[in-house]
DNA sequence: AATGAATGAGAATTCATTCAT
DNA sequence: TATGAATGAATTCTCATTCAT
């Protein structure tokens, strides 16, 4: 008995994601060019010939985890765009990004990865200066809104304490203080402390 | 009539010194994997042997120019460390962050890449989390001095924001206004606020 | 549809075996340094590539043929080793070891140069002098049973013959007299002699 | 003051000696392929370029060497043509042999690697299958003279048991018995044995 | 859909030899 | 005579990709 297009569909679709997840991890352990086909294909107990029946070469993997990456993005950020309250917004914004970070290291850390790495890894540049302008822009609104002096580089600022946090909790993982760090940002970005500041 | 030991040692250094260049230059634009020995032969216009008879290896050269770079921290740092008035203090690291992070664009972004890169390129690891550490612990002293609340995490909010904002400005280049966000964080960093908030 | 597993193996069994004999071939003809992969590929018509899908490394070959070179030992060894008569084990020594190298020169040649071959071929290593002890102490029990003088020595002398003849014919080719030869050594070492000298 | 034509060519005397004996040493301990120019130039404390003044290539200084074991072998064997008295002749062989071997291994491990060394070291072949029939027939009459049966066998055998024994000897240096080897064979090859055998 | 044998281009590395001084 | 920097061809090995089954 055949199977039927949905048992097909169904075996592609988990098939494809085993091979994502898989390359997640091994790309963010072993960087992108430590980590071959092979090793993919072995780790996900199926044959190499197989993932080129699902992708059409090794960087459409990585693609492909970068779109997943941008989705993870706008998850993380649809929720806070919707919200009103500046400050709530950015206490939301310090706490899923510290969340996300952890729960999803392998996830960052090819994030961070990408966003340096050179040229040959510059397949469908999503994470263009563009993009984080748009960040920027977006942060600047808040801090407009919250009318301290300076938005701007209030943004800059706290993007940059994001991303160094971010990085440094990434690179030192057990050795970093994240708990603490959490709540010395969040009280920096309470609304008490930021309305002295105005 | 054979060259002089002096004449000998001028032809190596400078031929090293050019290895060193090229290969900073391009490991930076391209990256470790994406940058070949041919290329670099090619840029130096030199052929592939006579780089190893410079370097044992490719990871050699990444060691050499690893250990130029560590240079420069202490470089930067030394003077600092001498430094006495902590408020001072604060503001050279700042300026002097930005100074040679513009200056030296590659390196920079070098070191970015491999403090975050995976697994292969594990040579001789001096930038480990101790490393790191260090520096946290000597800012950490600065604020103590200075009597900020919670030293501690200071220290750690400003070792992100620079660390961040280098990797933003790696990142976006020209896009990025190094010049205002540099008085911001002086300002930030400046006696009269820091004795505000204390 | 893929191969059946039994296909697979099948094929991997031939290959290896294409590779081996070729290799052999051509070790024994040009040495080991005088042997590149790549004419290993060619004269197998196989590609460079291939043959790294079944040795890992070039000595790693070198390794494997030794292996079967340590196999033929046993064969020639085992039955003889089972046999009671020391006067009938003598006789079936010489015309085994002359028969298997008139046989399968390419081995000879190729045990022959490993011996003596210097450190860069130092793979594993088990013609190891005690491994040679074993052989002189086995002949020495023989020659202990059929009780001649020195027996020890006999052994060596016997196993020197052996061994020098091997070379004279290896190297010497159909120059050799291995005919008369073989029927000059069974002569010297028949029951007949054996107990004159006795 | 320059140095006088006899000066220089005294210089030259020396320095080619070095050479070679460097690179018998060497080859003797790491192969042909295994010493490297670099190495021979660096053990002999002299510039790598220094070398091709002297021999026109690497495998030039093997034919060199080759030589000189050719002389060596005049050496050996010239006395011994000269002798009358067959017996003598026998034992002053095999004294000779385990003398030279004992005392210049390094000369005999390359000769035996030599004997058996394929094609890239075919250089001028000396040691042609024609060289050792030379032997073989000189021995053959030597047994001849005295009288023994089947005086070319007799001599087949004595090579093989000499050739034998010397590769056995440096493949097993320490562990051989060299010494009670070599009364054995000088008993074996004495005159009252030679002619009880007769 | 699935397999893994096979390919081949390209990478790092070695080293005999040349050559300017 | 002597030096060692420089060359370049050849070598081993890797790995993304293809393809017959």
């Amino acid at each position: 008995m055949p199977r039927t297009k949905k048992q097909f569909e169904e075996i592609r679709e988990s098939t494809k994601k085993e091979i994502l997840d898989v390359s997640l991890k091994l790309f963010a352990e072993k960087g992108y060019y430590g980590t071959s086909i092979s090793s993919i294909a072995k780790e996900a107990k199926i044959s190499k010939g197989l993932i080129y029946n699902y992708f059409e070469s090794k960087i459409a993997i990585v693609d492909a985890l970068y779109a997943n990456l941008i989705n993870e993005f706008e998850k993380i950020m649809s929720p806070i765009n919707e919200m009103k309250d500046p400050f709530n917004k950015l206490q939301k914004i310090i706490i899923d990004t510290i969340k996300y970070t952890v729960e999803n290291r392998s996830y960052w850390r090819l994030y961070l990865n990408f966003i340096l790495q050179p040229a040959p890894l510059s397949f469908e540049q999503v994470f263009t200066p563009k993009f984080f302008n748009k960040f920027f822009s977006d942060f600047a609104k808040i801090f407009k809104k919250i009318g301290v002096n300076d938005p701007k580089f209030q943004a800059y600022e706290f993007a940059a304490i994001l991303d160094g946090m971010q990085m440094h909790l990434l690179f030192m993982e057990d050795l970093y203080p994240i708990k603490g760090m959490q709540k010395h940002i969040l009280k920096k970005y309470s609304k008490e402390e930021l309305l002295k500041v105005k």
